[in-house]
DNA sequence: GTCTATATATCGATAGAC
DNA sequence: GTCTATCGATATATAGAC
């Protein structure tokens, strides 16, 4: 996946039109900090993984902490970026049924959760890419889905912002537990059952409102 | 906090009396791992930090991991173990208040955040010790919470096991995202502005489920 | 741009003197 | 039990030949 330009271009008939070699070293690089973390990546193998000679990485990126930098930042941008284009619309029980799929599908991948757990593992002495993964990838949820509720008026709910955190952190945790933390052997729930109580916490707190 | 034994007897001076080196150890290993991570922490610098030295070290513990195996079994089964001796009971706002504020104090101490960092980071190679995070700390607060939501029966709760899970869960991620995420200053919301809004999700979503 | 070699440092784990 | 020394492995980052 990350190598094959390597043997598809065997030693010497390389085409000169490396257009994008940072590119490159960002996707060879990837999948190594995904499986070993960013303190038992070498530089070698990120070089060796990307296709490149140790000193073009040096040449792209001025040391092991720039690089990781750049990582993220393409990751946060582009890679794992769930797309919120078009606001959520429609009847309440379907979007979130539907949203909180599309969560769950796109945190299923194995990039994703081992991007999650690089963040944390370096959340103390990074938190500017801690920062940058909320900023580019919870923000816009959260925000999606608070929109929605402000809209829909029929939920009435006390506090949009509030209830669509809740709901957004719950499905983002029970993912965590789950396959991050492997609670699926020691206190296993199927995934369908939690979003169904969770939708129905959020759509029976509506009516309510109104009588009280 | 850790080496003050060390200087307290210096060197000759040490009373024989060690009765107990193995708490001793895992005591000055413990802010090691907490503040510089598993790979970054030296077992140089554990021995220093446990005032003994590295053969010591290595004739309680056979390497590193079995000590930091150790650590992790010592760390969930007492240093930051809530208690769920007794039974939730009461006014289930007054109880849900009470929970919510006993979780978030608990995550807040830097033992804890450091420590949740800690077995995030090495989930991927030590899938065991996640485990025993989860069976020590989530499922016995996830379990009272549920057990406090069966007997109460006037909340008439679809599920109340993936009611407390959502409910535990909720909190876990909300301290994991201001706290370890650093998401105070990228998005901020006060503690108890969140909990509340948790709070009456649960309990708004009791009557309805009478109707219909 | 690539390859190989290397300077320098640190780590885990062990060995020997006391 | 402690101390110091050390082995072997590995890491980052650089340098030189082509």
């Amino acid at each position: 996946m990350n190598n094959t330009d390597r043997e598809a271009y065997p030693k010497g008939n390389r085409p000169k039109r490396s257009t994008n070699k940072a590119a490159q070293i960002l996707n060879g690089a990837l999948p190594e900090f995904l499986q070993h973390g960013y303190g038992n990546t070498s530089m070698d193998r990120v070089a060796k993984s990307a296709g490149v000679s140790k000193q073009t990485l040096y040449s792209y990126y001025s040391d092991k902490q720039g690089l990781f930098t750049a990582l993220v930042e393409y990751i946060t941008s582009q890679k794992i970026r769930l797309e919120w284009s078009k606001p959520l619309a429609g009847e309440p029980k379907q979007v979130l049924w539907e949203l909180a799929g599309h969560i769950l599908a796109g945190m299923q991948k194995d990039d994703y959760l081992g991007f999650v757990r690089l963040i944390v593992a370096e959340s103390a002495t990074r938190p500017d890419l801690s920062q940058l993964f909320l900023k580019n990838i919870s923000q816009p949820a959260i925000e999606s889905l608070s929109n929605y509720f402000q809209v829909t008026q029929e939920l009435h709910l006390a506090d949009t912002e509030a209830t669509a955190r809740v709901f957004i952190d719950a499905l983002i945790y029970f993912t965590m537990s789950q396959e991050i933390l492997h609670g699926k052997t020691v206190m296993p729930m199927e995934s369908d059952r939690y979003v169904n109580n969770l939708i129905n916490l959020v759509l029976n707190s509506s009516l309510k409102n109104i009588v009280s």
